[in-house]
RNA sequence: GCGAGCGUAGCUCAGUGGUAGAGCUCCACCUUGCCAAGGUGGUUGUCGUGGGUUCAAAUCCCAUCGCUCGCUCCA
């Protein structure tokens, strides 16, 4: 089966059973966006849920954060994001980097041709990393949404959808730090929806205009704090147990790769295990400046493999930003760090002064920076490092559905073939949890006890009640609909209250109570 | 952004200048004692949209929107 075949026979399957719409296609269709129909927001929910109760709800260290999509258009300045757009850029076809155009000619010694609104390179531009002189026109990226603030569209009042939800938690640091009554380490959770205007929307919904997104930012001490309070970092050589309790002594590293196994271990759990993710990392030429690491997860889509999720260590740089921009601090203040600098005489605060300093200065940094970050640690105090897993929810939608979708030929005892198309969700994500049917709805008894049964039951799950057609057919929609369970009230039920619970994958029937049904259920939903 | 292909019922598609169709789905009733296949009846389209050519356009031309693929892009 060819990759096009397969992803255009999903878009069939998500439109035809109401998972996924193009949106605004009563007017021809909007490119970039896309709309979730009723077994899509399903999804979806069950999705953001999942993410939340394992992020936030089952840890005491992760606090959640819910902040508007406009924010102050300094943020965007601050973040970085802003520069892209504000002024054009030059690509260099051979090495991929890119460029401010403003700045590539001045560090040569040339000016920039403006003429009104466009502007061009001047001949003998080349590229400042490979020397090459193939290089785009500049370009202007306007790929973050521009709105205006109030009635007037006045560029003073223009503002910015965010392009990622990160940035707000941050911003938001002090006043959480504040409240939260969390030390370091500790996280922020947000989820949401984000915005990039995206050149060139593709591949179904995996390249949207306006999607969601599921981050944490989990602020860490950086390892100089550790190793003060703890005596030593924990690295990846002392193969600490990444599985148990997050411990003190644990540097930027052995956290990165904790979080790391806390995203496999819960995509695991909504039915996404190791073997169909690929851990890919970025390398040196990869990764943004200011990432000291960073691991995409990956999943083979038809098209493609592609990013689900980004891991970065980010280090300070963000909060450090916000300091910088804003000019308030952004420090914290940690009282055993202060404890463990206040046992040290003066000698051994020179000597670990002169480590960080021979340290930060093979990384290319400043003595002066290192001295003056020392000192501040010896008051206890440093801006925190930051790890993020920063996820796509409807990136991991569209995984689920994609490695949900099977088909199954199967074979009756007259020896006649069938084709069955079934959604093989994880009962946990999945949008309809039981469908519930009469056996027959011409028999009163039946159809009233199905009506109780489902009554009862749909409290507790999503259920759907169907009772037209033969039995087999309702079983079929429940199947593409990927519902795990359908539970049957025939006449036995009036007789001693069980029912034929069928299952989705192996189309084998037991006999249960309502009890019991629950039970099961409950134990395997999750 | 460039190039190519595509757009007809909810889905898959036929229809190349002359009355818009098929299969499946869906809905109602009947039937049906556990895996889509029985019976009867029924709903659904400005043929993506707009303009042009023509006595006549789903069909030819132009534009536009959307989808797919390749390049590009993906801070």
């Amino acid at each position: 089966m060819s990759k096009k075949l397969d992803m255009e026979i999903l878009a069939s399957l998500c439109k035809r059973r109401g998972f996924i719409f193009q949106s605004s296609e009563l007017y021809g269709g909007i490119n970039g966006f896309w709309d979730y129909g009723p077994l899509g927001c399903e999804l979806k929910r069950n999705i953001k849920n999942a993410w939340w109760k394992h992020i936030v709800r089952t840890r005491e260290d992760v606090v959640g954060l819910d902040a508007t999509i406009i924010m102050h258009p300094a943020i965007w300045k601050a973040s970085g994001h802003a520069d892209g757009f504000a002024d054009p850029m030059v690509d260099c076809k051979d090495c991929r980097k890119r460029f401010r155009a403003d700045q590539l000619c001045e560090e040569q010694g040339l000016e920039l041709i403006k003429d009104g609104k466009t502007v061009a390179l001047p001949d003998g531009a080349k590229c400042p990393a490979c020397g090459s002189r193939n290089l785009t026109a500049p370009r202007s990226f306007n790929l973050m949404f521009k709105t205006f603030v109030g009635p007037i569209e006045d560029d003073s009042n223009a503002a910015w959808l965010r392009p990622e939800t990160a940035q707000a938690i941050f911003a938001q640091f002090s006043n959480i730090i504040a409240t939260a009554r969390q030390k370091v380490p500790f996280g922020v959770a947000q989820m949401g929806k984000s915005f990039r205007n995206e050149i060139n929307p593709r591949n179904y919904t995996f390249r949207s205009r306006e999607f969601e997104q599921m981050e944490l930012e989990f602020f860490i001490r950086p390892d100089e704090a550790v190793e003060l309070i703890c005596g030593r970092v924990t690295t990846l050589a002392d193969k600490p147990d990444l599985t148990g309790e997050p411990q003190e002594s644990w540097g930027w590293e052995v956290w990165l790769h904790y979080w790391i196994e806390q995203r496999l271990a819960w995509y695991r759990s909504i039915g996404l295990p190791a073997e169909h993710l690929e851990l890919y990392w970025q390398t040196g030429d990869e990764l943004a400046h200011y990432a000291r690491a960073c691991v995409d997860i990956e999943y083979a889509f038809p098209f493609g493999v592609q990013e689900l999720e980004g891991i970065a260590a980010r280090g300070d740089f963000d909060l450090t930003q916000h300091q910088r921009h804003s000019g308030k601090q952004m420090d914290v203040f940690d009282e055993a760090l202060k404890q463990a600098a206040d046992k040290l005489d003066a000698a051994a605060k020179e000597a670990f002064t002169e480590k960080v300093v021979a340290e930060w200065t093979a990384r290319n940094q400043s003595p002066e920076a290192a001295r003056a970050f020392v000192a501040k640690l010896f008051e206890g105090k440093y801006v925190p490092h930051v790890v993020e897993p920063s996820a796509g929810t409807d990136r991991l939608a569209l995984a689920l559905l994609s490695n949900a979708y099977d088909e199954e030929t199967l074979t009756d005892d007259k020896g006649k073939t069938d084709q069955r198309t079934v959604m093989r969700f994880h009962p946990s994500i999945a949008p309809i949890k039981l469908g519930v049917f009469p056996l027959v709805k011409n028999k009163p008894e039946l159809y009233a006890k199905a009506r109780e049964i489902f009554a009862q039951l749909q409290r507790r799950w999503n259920c759907f009640w169907d009772e037209s057609g033969a039995i087999g057919r309702r079983y079929r929609r429940m199947d593409e609909a990927g519902t795990p369970w359908c539970a049957t009230v025939d006449f036995q039920t009036l007789e001693d209250g069980t029912v034929t619970l069928r299952d989705r994958d192996s189309m084998q029937q037991v006999r249960l109570s309502v009890p019991e049904l629950i039970q099961k259920l409950d134990t395997e939903i999750g």
